[in-house]
DNA sequence: TTGTTATTTAAGCAAATACTTAAATACATA
DNA sequence: TATGTATTTAAGTATTTGCTTAAATAACAA
């Protein structure tokens, strides 16, 4: 793993012994977020998250229309949305519509907030 | 691409038009910031930038002590996060500094604040 | 029951990402 | 100028991710 050895001569060994704390402390932590991000860290994600944010609710069906992709492949995105709880879903007959869980809404608002100032930006 | 030919029988047209301007208005935009949130859902740039935003500034040879990895695996880490602008660079004789750019230190704040909490309760 | 619509799931492939190794660059000092 | 320290870069490999295809499940209607 490490060959080059390293810790520079002048290096702060008690900065470097907390921060190693730290990461070991929080360890399940990053895991668990950075997860959480890579799935908004995606641009199909992300505009079905903003869509959903937008319009309240929408079927595979309709994002698959709306982004001009098949149905599986948008399937198998939100799959993983809502395994990680990004969404919820709620049957009606045959149509399965999705959501932002009210968690994720307000957490991911910052960034929605920034594509809505873009949408004003380019209208004008 | 689309062979199920979706479009389903109650769809509302006008909602999937209007959501097609809307992505195609902000396409660019959702790359963006999609390519941006990509680089923080991963656990070790995770870990990279929260601990540059506790302790302001390190460099590569103590996030490798530290995170107990490769040294060039680390650079490379931190070349993807400064071509996006989420870190800069300050040298100081032979060992190179970085640290979080004020744009991204506000708007991770929030994700920090969280691993923050979390802190908190183990160690109580 | 048979067929239709809406969706999910599994398997395989292709592209992207992360890590390893080795060589290159940059600065400092003897 | 030669040597050591700090870091980057390039190339190769391995792992992960995303998409396609085809088959499966679920609700409903004829």
């Amino acid at each position: 793993m490490d060959n080059n050895s390293c810790i520079r001569q002048q290096a702060d060994i008690e900065q470097i012994n907390r921060c190693k704390d730290t990461v070991s402390e929080l360890n399940e932590s990053f895991d668990y977020l950075a997860n959480g991000l890579s799935l908004v860290g995606n641009s199909i994600r992300l505009k079905i998250l903003y869509l959903l944010f937008e319009e309240k609710r929408l079927c595979v069906c309709d994002l698959s229309d709306i982004l001009g992709m098949n149905i599986s492949a948008i399937s198998q995105h939100l799959r993983k949305m809502k395994d990680r709880n990004l969404l919820e879903t709620d049957r009606e007959a045959q149509t399965i519509f999705y959501s932002l869980t009210a968690e994720y809404e307000k957490m991911l608002n910052p960034f929605f907030e920034i594509l809505d100032k873009n949408k004003i930006l380019e209208t004008i």
